[in-house]
DNA sequence: TTGACAACATACTCGGTAGTATGTTTGCGT
DNA sequence: ACGCAAACATACTACCGAGTATGTTGTCAA
């Protein structure tokens, strides 16, 4: 008998891993309690323990699924047979969007690199933070792969290439630092938002649409 | 008689400020100890408390303190008579050499925008935080004003500010999240990267200077 | 029916940490 | 010389949180 294999490893696995990102996201690593997690479940540690042997393995789950979500955002973009200026805009929309749509994922991401700081203590963790720094490393390269294009055909201005880079990288990730999610999901506005973002962070490229106007609609 | 008042509170005030900072920065505020500040500085929590009431209150000054920083760095640019474009050059390679020379107190900076997460417990932390993030407000106004002036002498591209103040702050932050401090202070490679980032953030704006050129020294 | 296991909850241990209470030294005014 | 207070160090308390050990309940197969 074929067991229902689609769910990654259950209903409950999924439920606890959104949980944490939230706490982790609004708590950062350190200050998130397990018992705060299963709170936010409504339940105990019991439940979190039971799938998880250790914080830290929570935390790594919850990052590696940031990373996950976040390769999804950039690669139908990154797949797209076009241009490299459309193909880093549909790249940088997707991305765009992602911070905003998957925002506790996200800043978790972040929260996760800068966790170099916390100092990997066990040979295990040491593996752990190397493997996602590699797919931190894939997913620049996926960007820099598109620029390098860019530049090669003269349509994209880059001084120091490794500069360049985290500069635009770093403003598609702008959103992580302001945006707070609407009460009520509308994507719309998401959308408005991503837009004017890309624009500036292209524009830094030497990329211009005449496009200039802004649809964000200023809530009250 | 008037006492040595130039010394803020006294040496050893500022050596511990300097020491929690530099912890704060590697290991963020939660996972950072009052023993692990002291041991920093070779002395053991006594000497801490007895200059800071309580952990909350060290990180308060030492995020006072990064905010003063910050000012310091682009006020000269702001104060400076002439164009708007100008002005906003100035600041911004103000703003981007500080980040990067005072690494410590401005990734500090940045964590504790981010501490509304860890809750205002008390009262008088809700009117600490108010406070900071009044300062915040007024160290953005300050880049709006040269931006708004830009703008309506036509010589900026701005759709729509929010967005676009946002994304210009975070760009010139950037080096706060990849820049590690060389062992030799030196400020001339500081002043190259600054260089580069500035230039990709004003082009955000539609300024584009012809200067292509990247000093940027590729250590070894 | 029963045994066995998954899926938890409950009850503990134990190390770390904020904050406090209490020494101890050093310098300085008188 | 003496008092005294600043500037710490040391010793202690109280609590919290990670991890563990054990109990409880439901389900399912034989």
């Amino acid at each position: 008998m074929s067991a229902p294999a689609q769910k990654p490893k259950s209903d409950r696995y999924e439920e606890i891993l959104e949980a944490a990102a939230e706490c982790f996201q609004k708590q950062g690593f350190s200050a998130t309690s397990i018992d705060t997690v299963a709170r936010h479940l409504g339940s105990t540690k019991g439940r979190v323990y039971h799938y998880f042997p250790s914080k830290m393995d929570l935390f790594n789950a919850v990052r590696d699924r940031a990373m996950e979500i976040a390769f999804d955002g950039i690669r139908p973009g990154y797949d797209t047979d076009a241009d490299p200026i459309e193909r880093l805009r549909l790249m940088s929309m997707g991305h765009a969007r992602v911070m905003m749509l998957r925002h506790s994922y996200m800043q978790v991401l972040l929260d996760g690199l800068q966790m170099q700081r916390y100092g990997a203590t066990t040979e295990f963790q040491r593996q752990a933070m190397a493997r996602h720094l590699a797919e931190r490393n894939a997913f620049e390269t996926m960007f820099r792969e598109v620029l390098t294009l860019g530049a090669d055909q003269g349509v994209m201005t880059i001084g120091h290439m490794s500069i360049t880079l985290q500069s635009y990288l770093i403003t598609l990730n702008g959103p992580v630092f302001w945006y707070r999610p609407r009460s009520d999901g509308s994507a719309d506005n998401v959308d408005a938002i991503a837009h004017d973002i890309v624009r500036y962070a292209m524009r830094g490229l030497g990329i211009d649409d005449n496009d200039n106007t802004s649809t964000i609609s200023t809530g009250a």
